[in-house]
DNA sequence: GTGAAAGCGCTAACAT
DNA sequence: ATGTTAGCGCTTTCAC
């Protein structure tokens, strides 16, 4: 293919490259004729500007990444392409890497992201192991996490609030009449899913019923046999009602459960607030748009050299999709 | 934030950026004390390539832009995170670029990719016109099609095979008992619509009915206000069954319809077969894992090379989810 | 109003 | 086995 640069430009037009830069970057120092030539040959020639030249150049690239365990989670994709919404209007474009919930591809999305030379990255990490965030704030690079966060590391994140979500949770349960829910969840590793079961927790604290710790069972969002999963603890618990981690998670057992005895299932990422789906069922989800807005203004700032630490919750509530 | 370079390396050893480049790119002219000192120093100053020097010097970057209408429409979300999948396994990586179905974004999204060096580029148009595809063209940019195609155009491209899939859905109603079928489509230039629409026509012809072309509905797959357009159509049409271009349609019009009349209704994309939804449809869907697979390889013989051009038709088959 | 030239970080060809 | 250097395309500073 055919790459037309600067120079052939200039040389079509017997002017220099410095010209008709400052002419193609709006530098209004050069005379309306010469402009208007270029400009006619540049549009002609099919020229595009060559990023890699102006980033080595510049030390800069307008481009930030976005690094998430699976774009193809409903939820994940939306925040996504409110993020990429959001910057596009402001010059900013955006590269979307997927790491599978694998700690490694983690690690190797961050330092493709990092070659790139974008100029900051947002990271909704796997947690199986922090190295990548660690590198992250080692090498200095601007960056924030979203929806999920380290507990154990004092560093920027905007999450939902869930530990109020999983409060809400519990109390739509209590209403329904329901003393014995089931939290079914991610890995612990995954602390958002601890916060969403201490919510729960407390919410039925304040009802006088205490949840205990085996009332957590902890499931993989990726695991392959889901239904065998949901049997086994159809026969093993004794539960009048599921808090699943997410709705992803409740999709899949809500049928298998319910082929026993149907019982309330709440989720949590309320998909159905974008995504129309024809069934009944409550999820708690993030008001407004979720944490897409808050997540690019805190890189933007960070980007800026903002040095505050930024701890973002945001508000969540409960969703009830009727049909 | 602090970016190492090669020459930070070089001067911290005393040697030149030459040695160190060749270690890091494991070129094996390099005495082996030098070799570990090289390796041991970059890993600690945690040092990661500039792939703009590299571009810039190479001429290539081993990036493939994936540009898509709706990147939280489930079904691309899951043909890209495949697309990823593939092309990281050959050492590629992928950028992603959002269009919101808008022409003009597009055209921008196409130019941002080129200006990134990418070595070739996916792309699903909105199809509102040409000019990207005739852009890509002209500059002679390795790039295919996917899920979409201009039959005006004479280029490379990976779809379904939708006329054979508005067959079978056709198959299925009649099966059914269904002899009035409504197809709920979308606008007219999304040329597989059509085709999804001549295959329904066919199926019925072979059944001795003919369908005209009043039963095609267009409705935009962003439409803000489906209710409305669906009790509209509820009102004005004579139906026993709905073919509705996309799972996402179906799903917003199915509850609608449903409270008026119970009819069968089939969908496309099969989007169940990768995100489990608890209720009961049935959708058209590509077989295997759809065009994410061989548009890779498509691609990637564009990008070395191959002036043959691809018209590949991806098979499709009836799926009925049942809970 | 335009030209000339340095230099961003890297690779590869050529020297030693 | 290692050093030296040109040049990828661009922006910017300094001349004229």
């Amino acid at each position: 293919m055919k790459k037309v640069t600067l120079k052939d430009i200039a040389n079509k037009l017997n002017v220099t490259v410095g010209t008709v830069s400052h002419v193609l970057n709006g530098i209004d120092d050069i005379s309306v004729e010469t402009k208007m030539k270029v400009l006619k040959t540049a549009e002609k020639m099919g020229y595009v500007s060559n990023n890699s030249a102006v980033s080595l150049r510049l030390g800069k690239t307008n481009t930030i990444a976005v690094i998430v365990p699976d774009i193809s989670n409903p939820h994940i994709a939306y925040q996504i392409k409110l993020i990429e919404d959001k910057l596009r209007n402001l010059n900013y474009s955006v590269i979307i890497l997927n790491t599978n919930e694998d700690d490694s591809l983690e690690y190797k999305a961050i330092t493709t992201a990092l070659s790139k030379q974008v100029d900051g990255v947002l990271l909704c990490p796997c947690q199986q192991s922090s190295n990548g965030v660690e590198f992250l704030k080692k090498i200095e690079m601007p960056y924030a996490l979203i929806g999920r966060y380290f507990s154990q590391i004092d560093t920027d994140y905007i999450c939902a609030d869930d530990v109020k979500g999983g409060y809400l949770a519990g109390k739509y349960l209590i209403e329904k009449g329901c003393k014995n829910p089931l939290y079914v969840g991610s890995y612990k590793y995954i602390e958002v899913g601890n916060n969403r079961f201490e919510g729960l927790k407390k919410a039925y604290e304040e009802a006088g019923i205490t949840i205990d710790e085996e009332k957590y069972i902890p499931i993989s969002p990726v695991s392959e046999n889901i239904n065998e999963l949901t049997e086994d603890i159809v026969k093993k618990y004794n539960f009048d009602s599921i808090v699943a981690f997410s709705d992803i998670i409740a999709f899949e057992i809500m049928p298998v459960i319910n082929k026993v005895k149907k019982v309330p299932v709440v989720g949590f990422d309320a998909i159905s607030s974008h995504l129309y789906l024809p069934f009944c069922y409550a999820s708690v989800g993030m008001v407004n748009k979720g944490w897409a807005d808050k997540a690019t203004e805190v890189l933007l700032e960070k980007i800026n050299g903002e040095k505050r630490v930024f701890h973002e919750l945001i508000d969540v509530k409960m969703f009830e999709f009727n049909i």
